[in-house]
DNA sequence: ATTGCATTTACAAAGGCTTGCAATAAATTA
DNA sequence: TAATTTATTGCAAGCCTTTGTAAATGCAAT
């Protein structure tokens, strides 16, 4: 289903900056900044302000459609969920980013459920630490 | 080991105001926020800012003195390393807070170490999710 | 005690993000 | 098609936190 279907069904407006913000994550293969989409969008449509990109940022990510994640980089980044879900190891010296299968965090998220009844949402975590070149 | 002592050991200054930090945290049971520390700070040293409060909890956060947490309110919780380590499970709809023992998270931690050599720092971490109530 | 100097501080400004509010516009209804 | 309603937007202001900089201060060596 695409995020405009999405959007609809939920009884939200389809509004010319909401497709537009939502083409923006889709049309980046990496994960997006907020600033960087507001520029992706900006260009097309100049009256648009930052804030309705977060709005619909928070909304994507409400629904689902998008993921959101600190990668300690004093900005977060935006991932469309559709793209497949995953995660990442950040080093805290170097700076280096090993990705990692959700598959990864899959025991934690049945124990939290068997044990608390907790649904995690565990859909694009970053994991912060030494890699082990750090270590040395 | 104290904080002091450990400042002192890695070469840092020992400053009446990092010394108030120091005590503010851990005079605090709970969760304390840079602002709750700012204001117990500047009751006994009206002179200090808001952004040495900041840079002296950066600093004792990365000597493992105290741990950072973010725990969805809009502004970041410290807590005293030596009063032990745990987690929270946050529900995203109601906001109730579940305690997590430390232990929940080894397995994982095991399991980054061996299969990437990856030294996660995982402790005191949240976790967002939906609770067993507000599943229903 | 005094000096010398690198560290630390207060202050101001900025950065990323959120929020209140009046104006605008999408979608429903007639 | 036009009117009505309600969600959405742009704008400005604010929030929490970080950062640049010159002045102040801890502390080691005299």
């Amino acid at each position: 289903m695409s995020c405009d279907q999405a959007l609809r069904e939920h009884g939200y407006r389809l509004t010319p900056q909401r497709m537009l913000v939502v083409e923006a994550i889709h049309s980046s293969d990496k994960h997006t900044s907020a600033e960087e989409i507001y520029e992706q969008v900006h260009a097309r449509f100049p009256h648009i302000n930052i804030s309705t990109i977060y709005r619909t940022l928070e909304l994507l990510d409400e629904l689902g459609l998008v993921t959101k994640t600190d990668l300690g980089e004093g900005y977060v980044r935006y991932h469309p969920a559709e793209k497949g879900h995953h995660h990442h190891l950040v080093c805290r010296k170097c700076g280096k980013i090993i990705d990692l299968d959700e598959l990864a965090l899959a025991p934690l998220k049945d124990a939290l459920l068997h044990d608390y009844g907790f649904k995690a949402d565990l859909r694009h975590l970053a994991i912060f630490g030494q890699c082990v070149d750090c270590q040395k």
